[in-house]
RNA sequence: GGGGUGUUAGUUAAGUUGGUUAUAACGCCGGCCUGUCACGCCGGAGGCCACGGGUUCGAGUCCCGUACACCCCGCCA
C-alpha cells in the first residue's frame, strides 16, 4: 500500500510558514484551495489554512498523476499535497507573505470536495451579515474574523498570565442562579425536579465573587460569559463575556493599578501598543458637565457650555422658551461649533434631525455674525444683545461660528447634547486617528430617581458601596449619597465598571431599604448575603471588563459580532442553528410549563 | 413597546411615468490554454422579483399587512 497522507505523511509546514530559506525542502501542507488557475498545462493552487497561503504548482512533467487530478479542484476542496520549494525566480508576488517561493507539488491527495460556498472566502466581501451569520463556519474560515478570534486568544492569554501573577486566582461561579429582582432581566430556566420553580442565569458573577472575598480567596478572577434578556444593540449580545475580578483589602486606587497595569497587557497583546498609566480619573459630575455623558469621548473637544447663569442674570434674555425651562428647574446649555457658520440650512436641519432622534424637540441654533450679531436663527429676533454677549463670552463663540442649544430638564438636555456631540465628532471627523482616550468616570451616584418605577434604584448595583461619609444620608437623602463606583471608558465606550463593596450587613440592609425592598424580601432572597456579611467579611471591591466590547475596540471590528464566534442577531435569534427553536410538548409537560402565546 | 432603512439569479447590485422575453458583474458548468497570482479566451445554465392581500386591462414597480435583517429611542441595577 503507498503512504498515505495524515497516517504516514504528516504536515511539514503551515501555509503561512514557508520562505525561500525553505528552498528545495520537500514539504508537506494540508489545506483548503482559495483559488485555482488552470492553465491546462500547469494548474497553480493557493492553499490556505488559518497561518496563510502558499501557491502550489502541479506541471504535468513533475507529476501526471498530480496535474491530472488538480484539475478536479475547485474552491474550498481540503487537500494534502507533498512536493519541492522552489524559489519563484522573477515570478515573485509581493503581496504574499510567502510570495517569494512556491511547492511543486509530486503528490495530490484530496480529503473532501466541497460545494460551491453561497459567498467567497475574501478578506472583503460585501455579502449581506445575514447570509455570513446563516454559514458562520464559512465566515469564520476568513482571515479578518481569524484575526479578530486569535487577537482574542491572545488577550485572554495575557489576561491570565498577568492576573495570575498578580495573586489572582481563577475561580468558577455557577451560571445557574437565582433569579434576583432590579436590574437586567434573568433568562429563566425551569427546573424539573422542583415544579413551578425557575433558576436564572446569572447576569454576573457579583455575589459569588464576593462571596469567595468572605470565603478568604482575597483575589479572584475569572473570565466569564454573562446573561442578560435585554434587547439587543450592535454592543450588546445576550450572552457576552467579562473579565471579572474581586479583590479584599483594597481601596479604589489598589484596584485601578491592577486595571491599569491589566489594559497596558491587553494592549500589547492586541496590538502591540504601550499605554501610558496612571489613566485620568473624572468625576461623574463633570463628565455630565463637560460631555453630557457619563462614559465621555475625551478625543475631541466640542464640550458642552452651560449658560443657564447668563439667562438667569439677562432674565430669560428675551428668550420665552429659555424664562420656561429656567421656571421649570431646567437648565440652558450650548454647544459651540468653531466655523460652523460654514454648515448649510440644510446641513444644520440635518442635525436637528440627529438630535430629535436623540429625544430633543428641536434644536435652536444661531450662526454667529461679524458684529455679534446671530443670523439663521428663530432666536435672533428676540435675544437681547446681553443675552447674546454673555453666551459669547461664555462659550468663547467667534463670528463664523454655529451655537446650538437645548434647554429643559438637566437629563435630557445632557442626553442630547451629549450624544449629539457624539455624532458630530464621528461626522466632522474631529477623532484623531489611532489615539486612544482611557479614563476612570468616578463618584457616581448611588442611587438614581427611577421616573418610570416612582422610586430610587441603584444607579450601579445595591452592593455598592456609599462613601462614608455618605452613610447617613441613605434614608434621609438617597440622591444625596455618593457611591464608591467607577468605570473605565475607552474612546467613549463604557468597557468596565465596577465598585468597593458594602462589607457591613447593617449598611447593606439600610440599602436595601432605600431600595424599597422590604426586610423580608430582603432576606428571602439575600438572606445568604447579609448572613455572610456577619460573618467577618473582610473589605474589598473589584470591577468586569466587557472582553466583546474591548476585543471590538482593540482588534478592529464594527459590531459585537464581528468579535464573537457565534453571535445572535438582533432579536435574539442564532440565524445558523435556528436558536430558539421549538420544542416537544412532552418536555413542557416534563417542566411543569405550558407556553402561553400572544 | 416606538421610529427608520432594506429584501430582485449562488453573491452584489440595476430595473425609467405601471407596459413585450427582468439586466450586469462576480461566482457556477463545459471547452481551450505551461507561469498565473483579480489569469485569459470561447460557449452555457441559472429567477415563486421575501411572503400574503389589494388597486389595475396589465404590478419587480402603486397601496395595505406580515416575516426577516440592520440602525436608533426606550430597556441594559
Amino acid at each position: 500500500m503507498p503512504p498515505r497522507f495524515i497516517f504516514d505523511i504528516k504536515r511539514t509546514h503551515s501555509c503561512g510558514a514557508l520562505t525561500k530559506a525553505n528552498v528545495g525542502e520537500s514539504v508537506v501542507l494540508f489545506g483548503w484551495v482559495a483559488t485555482r488557475r488552470d492553465h491546462g498545462g500547469c494548474v497553480f493552487i493557493d492553499l490556505r489554512d488559518r497561518e496563510g497561503l502558499t501557491q502550489v504548482v502541479f506541471e504535468p512533467d513533475v507529476s501526471p498523476e498530480a496535474h491530472a487530478l488538480a484539475g478536479e479542484l475547485r474552491h474550498e476542496y481540503v487537500v494534502g499535497i507533498r512536493g519541492k520549494v522552489h524559489a519563484r525566480g522573477a515570478q515573485v508576488n509581493p503581496k504574499m507573505k510567502t510570495g517569494e517561493v512556491e511547492v511543486k507539488a509530486t503528490e495530490l491527495e484530496i480529503f473532501n470536495r466541497a460545494e460551491t460556498p453561497p459567498f467567497p472566502m475574501d478578506d472583503e466581501i460585501d455579502t449581506a451579515e445575514e447570509k455570513r451569520l446563516a454559514h458562520r463556519y464559512l465566515d469564520l474560515r476568513r482571515a479578518p474574523l481569524q484575526r479578530v478570534l486569535m487577537t482574542r486568544h491572545r488577550m485572554n492569554q495575557a489576561t491570565r498570565g498577568y492576573l495570575s501573577s498578580r495573586g489572582f486566582l481563577e475561580l468558577e461561579t455557577p451560571f445557574m442562579i437565582r433569579s434576583t429582582p432590579g436590574g437586567a432581566r434573568n433568562f429563566l430556566v425551569p427546573s424539573r425536579l422542583n415544579p413551578g420553580k425557575f433558576y436564572g442565569l446569572a447576569e454576573s458573577p457579583q455575589l459569588f465573587k464576593q462571596l469567595y472575598m468572605v470565603s478568604g480567596f482575597d483575589r479572584y478572577f475569572q473570565i466569564v460569559k454573562c446573561f442578560r434578556d435585554e434587547d439587543l444593540r450592535g454592543d450588546r449580545q445576550p450572552e457576552f463575556t467579562q473579565i471579572d475580578l474581586e479583590m479584599s483589602f483594597v481601596a479604589e486606587p489598589d484596584v485601578f493599578e491592577i486595571i491599569e497595569g491589566l489594559m497596558a497587557e491587553l494592549f500589547r497583546a492586541a496590538k502591540g501598543k504601550e499605554l501610558t498609566t496612571p489613566f485620568p480619573r473624572m468625576p461623574y459630575e463633570e463628565a455630565m458637565d463637560r460631555y453630557g455623558v457619563d462614559k465621555p469621548d475625551t478625543r475631541f473637544g466640542l464640550e458642552l457650555c452651560e449658560v443657564t447663569d447668563v439667562v438667569r442674570a439677562e432674565n430669560g434674555g428675551g428668550v420665552p422658551l429659555f424664562a420656561q425651562a429656567l421656571e421649570g428647574g431646567g437648565i440652558v446649555k450650548a454647544l459651540r461649533l468653531p466655523g460652523g457658520g460654514g454648515l448649510s440650512r440644510t446641513e444644520l436641519d440635518g442635525l436637528e434631525e440627529v438630535a430629535k432622534s436623540f429625544g430633543a424637540r428641536g434644536l435652536a441654533r444661531a450662526k454667529v455674525g461679524p458684529g455679534g450679531e446671530w443670523t439663521q436663527s428663530p432666536l435672533a429676533k428676540s435675544a437681547t444683545p446681553g443675552l447674546r454677549q454673555g453666551i459669547h463670552e461664555k462659550t468663547q463663540a467667534k463670528e463664523g461660528d454655529v451655537l446650538l442649544f437645548q434647554f429643559g430638564k438637566a437629563k435630557v438636555v445632557n442626553g442630547v447634547l451629549g450624544q449629539l456631540r457624539g455624532s458630530l465628532g464621528k461626522r466632522l471627523k474631529l477623532i484623531p486617528e489611532g489615539r486612544d482616550d482611557l479614563l476612570w468616570v468616578v463618584d457616581f451616584p448611588l442611587f438614581e430617581y427611577s421616573d418610570e418605577q416612582k422610586a430610587h434604584v441603584a444607579a450601579h448595583h445595591p452592593f455598592t458601596s456609599p462613601r462614608p461619609e455618605d452613610v447617613e444620608f441613605i434614608l434621609s437623602d438617597p440622591g444625596r449619597c455618593r457611591a464608591r463606583a467607577y468605570d473605565l471608558v475607552l474612546n467613549g465606550n463604557e468597557v468596565g465598571g465596577g465598585s468597593i463593596r458594602i462589607h457591613d450587613s447593617s449598611v447593606q440592609a439600610k440599602v436595601f431599604k432605600a431600595l424599597g425592598i422590604s426586610d423580608e424580601e430582603a432576606n428571602s432572597k439575600f438572606g445568604f448575603l447579609l448572613e455572610a456579611l456577619r460573618y467577618g467579611a473582610p473589605p474589598h471591591g473589584g470591577l468586569a471588563l466587557g472582553m466583546d466590547r474591548l476585543t471590538m475596540l482593540l482588534a478592529g471590528g464594527e459590531s459585537l459580532r464581528d468579535v464573537i464566534p457565534f453571535p445572535k442577531t438582533q432579536k435574539g435569534t442564532d440565524l445558523m442553528t435556528g436558536a430558539p427553536g421549538d420544542v416537544t410538548e412532552a418536555q413542557l409537560r416534563e417542566l411543569h410549563v405550558r407556553s402561553v402565546l400572544p
